[in-house]
DNA sequence: CCGTCAATTGTTATCGATACCATCGGACAG
DNA sequence: CTGTCCGATGGTATCGATAACAATTGACGG
């Protein structure tokens, strides 16, 4: 920058001034330096700018993986929201392990971001710690956890599937089965499991059927594999309710190649709303949370958390709850059911 | 720090050589400050350590578009390779858009990341000078510019199309079409279709017929509006290879829904191996660059890269020619043809 | 013509860590 | 017992920008 600033025949910190475009330099100056910074391929380090002025102008996302669109959706969203501001995005992934969070929030805290944004309400207790220590704004999404950190822009993964539920039983399924991982570190995979026991449970259904296969997330494969091991277990099974939208498209496929008509023999619904459930043959039934939405009210929610935090004053906590709803699509379309304005084809 | 090493009665120096933990420090001093550190719930800024060792240790990754799964797996397999040394990634996205991609550059260069990686070879005229004198290593993937800015990790789009169209002559399809988006700055996509003209008349095929729809990336949806087209275009086609899997997966679903039958009416194939490739009935044959290793092979690059540039010496330009395989499945296997081992189910 | 004020620019200290070199203390050979 | 050397630790300068304050300039009213 002091060469800049030679050449420009200025000091550096007008130099300073002229990049960050706030007025407070002549125009002629301003044309002068920048010139002399284009002729010098001069590139302003802002780590060094950081260091002084205390803001990294960047903000630090969590997520278990990046391979599930619904998460990248969220982190699209959320980048929307914080670009206007020139905010950069730091992504990190944890593989669906606490363990992992934790060593990604401690790399993560190393570099000073001015806000952070993890997925789900469960950590470990030092990671827990870290994030209620670092003394910058914290989101909690893709949850509602009870005893949040600081700020929340969720939803219940249980009520979820509990309205999925209700509905399937509106439209006459009686024997419902629902795939999912093992138990592990997937809590949000876990409380949809709990919203459909306890569904199951207060509509007075049959009985539960769970089938667990492999360690989330599960595959499109392994949704395949689980619906043959459910018709195996199960034969009068009606239904299922995969943990995700990914996990239902390998079942439905799986049934095409065993000649089940879905969903006249079986009836097959989803989580996510990812974009293959739209367009599927035939088209997935699922829960939609509106990701990107989700990834844009934290991102907006965090630009302000930040500019209260560096005006001095944290923003008190905020819980923001993300609203579902139930796509019908024709996946669990086959009993005699009434006409419904909700249903996309 | 100063905190830290007031507690543990030791100078900041000492400090940071324990956290390093290069040796160097009596192992009771090292516990000593190991106790202070996590007792004041102290987190290292490696900001301010990059401004004095000039070692930023981390690497960015500029992919048109997360929601990809081929360029996410890219990602992580870019990841699996510099976390073993410790080396973060940084993500942005460019949106298939070269001034997108100029900006993105510029706002990573500020930050001074000891390498990037970028995808493709073709940028604007700025965006070239500025990563040609950042003065760190780049490498640019899934391309193989002719005049590459430094290290190449890529393949020619061309000739994986080339070759997948030679395999559906030989399996005895004549009459083959090509699905893209329209043109655009989607580069690789338009050296596919590139590819696929240069096979029809090589291969002496009857005439090409292109279909263009949308701006890239074309969606599902806009691949199974494109089958639509194609077959009221061209209805003797019997083949027609799209510009991703996710299009062919699309115009697959599209051709259930109308009843024709894949391969038996229309052959269809894709490009870049996605999972859902994998798992669709029919399965859909396509052309493998194993993204995931051809994100690992460029980590590992980089990391030598660093590595040697830290030492004085940058290295030599590599350029790495990744291998592609094609994948023939069910959705080409209509025609009577020889029994083939790299068929996959 | 002078004083006041606003706009513009310059000077200095500082952010938090690390590189580099100096220092100190003890082990060990002669 | 003494000189040498090495391993551990401390002191100071520095990385590149910006905050805070100081200084300069010119405009304008009286």
């Amino acid at each position: 920058m002091a060469d800049v600033a030679r050449l420009a025949g200025v000091s550096a910190m007008t130099v300073s001034r002229a990049l960050k475009g706030k007025g407070a330099v002549t125009p002629q100056t301003q044309e002068r330096i920048l010139r002399a910074v284009s002729d010098l391929g001069y590139v302003l380090d802002k780590s060094a700018g950081a260091l002084s002025s205390k803001k990294t102008g960047f903000v630090s996302v969590l997520i278990p993986s990046l391979n599930n669109s619904t998460f990248s959706e969220t982190v699209q969203g959320i980048t929307e929201a914080l670009d206007t501001e020139a905010m950069q995005v730091l992504i990190g992934t944890t593989g669906y392990s606490r363990a992992r969070e934790e060593a990604v929030i401690e790399t993560m805290l190393q570099r000073r971001p001015e806000g952070i944004i993890v997925t789900g309400g469960t950590h470990t207790p030092r990671g827990r710690t870290m994030l209620e220590q670092a003394g910058i704004p914290v989101i909690e999404t893709w949850d509602l956890p009870a005893a949040p950190i600081d700020h929340v822009v969720g939803f219940s993964n249980a009520a979820t599937i509990e309205d999925l539920m209700a509905r399937l039983m509106f439209r006459g399924y009686r024997r419902i089965a629902f795939i999912e991982g093992e138990h592990g570190e997937d809590t949000r995979g876990h409380d949809r499991r709990a919203g459909y026991e306890r569904a199951v449970e207060a509509l007075g259904l049959e009985r539960a059927c769970v089938i667990e296969v492999g360690r989330p997330p599960i595959t499109i494969e392994q949704g395949g594999g689980a619906v043959v091991r459910l018709m195996d277990t199960w034969p009068e099974v009606e239904a299922v309710i995969c943990v995700s939208d990914l996990s239902a498209f390998g079942a439905i496929m799986e049934c095409h190649r065993r000649g089940w008509a879905v969903p006249e023999r079986l009836a097959i619904a989803g989580f996510g709303d990812f974009e293959i459930a739209r367009h599927t043959w035939p088209s997935i039934t699922t829960v939609s949370v509106g990701s990107r939405g989700l990834g844009r009210q934290a991102g907006t929610l965090m630009l302000e958390a930040v500019a209260a935090m560096r005006g001095g004053t944290p923003l008190a906590p905020r819980r923001i709850n993300i609203p579902h709803t139930v796509i019908e699509r024709d996946s669990t379309a086959s009993l005699p059911r009434p006409a419904v304005a909700g249903r996309v084809a």
